[in-house]
DNA sequence: ACCATGATCCGCT
DNA sequence: GCGGATCATGGTT
């Protein structure tokens, strides 16, 4: 590897891009690209889709205080939250804000560009045919696109303008921007936080 | 007890 | 194909 900072590749958002307006980040982060770095090469992918989480918010992981599990929502913005759930799974957040207010971004979605490989084979295991079908079941939900993207536990807390996972503006503009309710929560279906782009095929629903 | 989920199975169209 | 039921599985409160 070049000693060069993301050579050859789209650079990280700038800070000041976390630090706006949780909705407003979320909206915005729709077309984005997000790349993890990794010795046996590169994974890109688009956002699809996207669900905001804020203060005063009885469905944000932050809404009863700073927890361990939690502790990463309240940093500056512009780290990635992982959470673990449902015994088996991890979801992958942008934080958002500036610190100690804990609200975040949560992928639910990715278009897969680059690394289809790997992804596959994290997803489905070795000796699997990329057809047709495989490939739209590999990033259409957040605990998806966290196996294809290999992050666990273990990326909580990764600063996004590092060289290990960041996000980039490639240029594409989203044509359609569709909104509903979040997705699996009990309190705040009101807020229409859910946004993504209509017509992607890897949008969950 | 409760999950910001996903895979599978089953009955239908 | 597609919608609904069901279950796997473990951290958090």
């Amino acid at each position: 590897m070049g000693t060069k900072k993301h050579e050859g590749m789209p650079y990280p958002l700038p800070r000041s891009f976390y630090l706006r307006p949780t909705v407003t980040v979320a909206k915005d982060l729709l077309g984005k690209i997000i790349l993890r770095q990794e010795r046996r090469g590169i994974l890109m992918g688009r956002i699809v889709e996207v669900e905001a989480y804020c203060m005063n918010d009885p469905a944000s992981h932050s809404f009863r205080g700073r927890t361990p599990r939690n502790d990463v929502m309240f940093w500056q913005g512009g780290h990635l939250y992982v959470y673990f759930t449902y015994g088996m799974h991890f979801c992958a957040n942008v934080v958002t804000s500036v610190a100690d207010v804990g609200e975040a971004v949560l992928i639910r979605a990715v278009e897969p560009l680059i690394g289809f490989e790997v992804m596959t084979q994290r997803r489905f295991g070795a000796n699997r045919t990329l057809d047709h079908r495989t490939i739209l079941h590999l990033t259409n939900g957040p605990a998806k696109f966290c196996e294809a993207f290999g992050i666990t536990k273990k990326k909580n807390g990764t600063d996004l303008l590092g060289t290990d996972i960041w996000i980039a503006d490639d240029g594409y503009v989203p044509s359609a921007i569709g909104k509903s309710p979040r997705i699996g929560i009990r309190d705040g279906r009101e807020k229409l936080w859910r946004f993504y782009i209509k017509g992607n095929l890897w949008v969950s629903r």
